[in-house]
RNA sequence: GCGGGCGUAACUCAGUGGUAGAGUGCCACGUUGCCAACGUGGUUGUCGUGGGUUCAAAUCCCAUCGCCCGCUCCA
């Protein structure tokens, strides 16, 4: 844990010296849960999403029968019609009124509050067996020595344990002011909770520590903003908590634009915001953030054959990107975990430095039909999906032997039409690979990060730091670097790097000693460094210096462009 | 949100009431023919922020913000 700690600081350090990733607003202090990308970490960011892009949506791999798979693409406004979220569950599921606990601090769903005292409320559970609450008794003594003994550990900001004789005197008058009718199990646990009870009235203990709980509040996980000159509950708005809704919310307008055929997949990168109680873990969790999200719509039938085949290839996906298997673990979440409406859903974990377990990066979720038909008995329109081709093939295939009986042929259309006809009109499942862009950008700089022992100039070994991104990811392709500052070495140089920018991202630097050079590329994970040397000059040669091994290899400087564009297809 | 720790240059850190520092980095010039070379010069600060105590505050006190760890939350 110790070295995992530091591992993460000197991550840290280095995103920041070398302009990888700030924090938001830094120069008024920052925000707590937002960050910003800077020069290298925004070519990072942009090449993970531009993988994802290529891999996932122009080109993926054949589907579980070999067959060419289906993907289109869509970008969704942040802000949506509210309806939306309260569709999909947003609005009710986060609106949840929740009591903060001013002893502990600790936030409890005020729906849940009283069944969390009778069943897990440790404190509760001791003190109840102390008094008979059927009769109304109450044993002053017993419930004064459990204040003073079990209930200090306990429940300490119970009122009972802080202040016992007045609390108990509140609760006698109580008793003795109406005797025929005692106190219930709640009221009476009501007072033990009460210190100054002309002041606040009774007030509601907290299931960890006794102490009174505020009003009940809404608390939405989701930032609010308002559209519109108003700033009214009319004109509220959400910034979407996740990129999926946009997709649902377009179905149909892509199915009946797109000519797309079931099973098929819409994919969409974006941001997505969630006001997170505890922002943390550097970029890991934050209150901004993209996803690059997948919605692939199947027949119900075939869905368990599709929701294995987005799992097994998003894991594979980050290993072909450089992601040791070692770190990477897919977990199938247990029955209680699962949403709701979520039929299967698979994590895919890292192990990221900063915790012991591994931490979710993805999420392959079978969503069955839920999202689909909630959006439709809430907008009231029809979102099912109509099989042409299986439609099609039946008639054809039932209609063809009749084709010179036209009376029987027309009979039995009728009959189809009315008892087959529904059969190909369905919902559709859907399976959900939905990845966080800014996980993964964090997983590859902590994977990336590593620190080598390299001979000097002098022959001592010593440490030195590089970032072994996958070339495919890594922000500078190459940087062009004359040997020397003389001799027409920087024009030559000056030269290939102009060619190279037009098809990658590459740097030129002519400054100081090139093994000073080399060292600065290493540490931003630039793979090949092309050294332009004295032989250059005479028979147009250069040298390519490997990031992870150092060797130089020597090749005429017209190919350098398909070596490098090799290295990025592997 | 609670509890604990921390906050000084781009980075790592020293500085415990009396002139704000070091190393690294970065920039320029010279030198330099392959792995953080060398020389010379230069550069960087609301000491997180605000207030208080004091003749005097990076240093003591209070508040606040941010970061880290733990709790909690994570559809």
């Amino acid at each position: 844990m110790a070295t995992a700690k530091l591992d993460m600081e000197k991550l840290v350090s280095l995103c920041r010296r070398r302009g990888f990733i700030f924090q938001s607003s830094e120069i008024y202090g920052g925000i707590n849960g937002f960050w910003d990308y800077g020069p290298l970490g925004v070519e990072l960011k942009k090449n993970i999403k531009d993988a994802w892009w290529q891999d996932m949506v122009r080109n993926p791999p054949p589907g579980p029968d070999g067959q060419e798979i289906t993907m289109v693409g869509l970008d969704c406004s942040i802000i949506m019609n509210p309806k939306v979220w309260e569709a999909s569950g947003h609005v009710a599921t986060f609106a949840d009124p929740t009591r903060k606990c001013s002893g502990c601090g600790r936030f409890v769903r005020a729906d849940q509050l009283w069944a969390i005292l009778a069943e897990s409320s440790e404190w509760m559970n001791s003190l109840i067996q102390e008094f008979t609450p059927i009769t109304g008794a109450i044993d002053t003594p017993k419930l004064l020595k459990w204040a003073q003994g079990k209930g200090k550990k306990l429940a300490p900001n119970l009122a009972l344990v802080r202040n016992p004789q007045v609390v108990l005197s509140f609760l006698a008058t109580r008793v003795n002011g109406q005797p025929d009718a005692p106190p219930d199990l709640m009221e009476m646990t009501r007072y033990l909770a009460t210190e100054q009870l002309h002041a606040t009235g009774l007030q509601d203990p907290c299931p960890l520590c006794g102490g009174p709980l505020g009003e009940p509040k809404p608390f939405s996980l989701m930032f609010e903003s308002h559209a519109g000159t108003e700033q009214t509950e009319e004109s509220k708005v959400y910034l979407r908590p996740e990129t999926a809704q946009g997709i649902f919310a377009n179905f149909a307008n892509v199915v009946s634009s797109s000519r797309v055929k079931l099973p098929f997949g819409i994919a969409q990168i974006g941001k997505a915001f969630r006001n997170e109680i505890t922002p943390r873990n550097y970029i890991f969790r934050s209150r901004e953030f993209e996803q690059m999200e997948i919605e692939f719509f199947c027949h119900p039938e075939q869905s368990m054959k599709w929701y294995e085949y987005w799992r097994d290839l998003r894991k594979k996906w980050y290993s072909t990107l450089g992601i040791k298997s070692d770190n990477l673990k897919p977990r199938e979440q247990g029955k209680e975990e699962l949403a709701h409406y979520s039929i299967g859903t698979t994590d895919i974990e890292y192990m990221f430095p900063f915790s012991e377990d591994p931490q979710e990066l993805e999420g392959v979720a079978h969503r069955g039909a839920f999202d689909l038909t909630a959006h439709m008995s809430k907008s009231g329109k029809d979102l099912k999906y109509f099989d042409e081709d299986g439609w099609n093939a039946l008639l054809h295939e039932r209609l063809e032997p009749l084709k010179n009986d036209p009376a029987r042929r027309e009979e039995e259309k009728k009959k189809l039409n009315r008892e087959e006809r529904p059969k190909f009109i369905f919902t559709p499942h859907v399976i959900e690979p939905s990845a966080g862009a800014d996980r993964f950008t964090l997983a590859v700089l902590c994977e990336a990060y590593s620190a080598d022992q390299v001979p000097d100039a002098d022959g001592k070994m010593e440490e030195r730091l590089v970032m072994k991104f996958h070339p495919r990811l890594a922000p500078v392709k190459a940087a062009i670097l004359p040997l020397v500052k003389k001799d027409g070495m920087p024009e030559k140089a000056q030269g290939l790097y102009r060619e190279l920018k037009k098809h990658f991202k590459v740097e030129y630097d002519d400054g100081g000693a090139v093994g000073r050079r080399y060292r600065r590329q290493d540490e931003i994970g630039t793979p090949f460094c092309i050294t332009i040397d004295g032989d250059t000059m005479k028979d147009d040669t250069v040298t390519i210096r490997d990031r992870d091994t150092l060797q130089q290899r020597r090749v005429p400087i017209n190919s350098v462009l398909e070596e490098i564009r090799k290295a990025l297809m592997s």
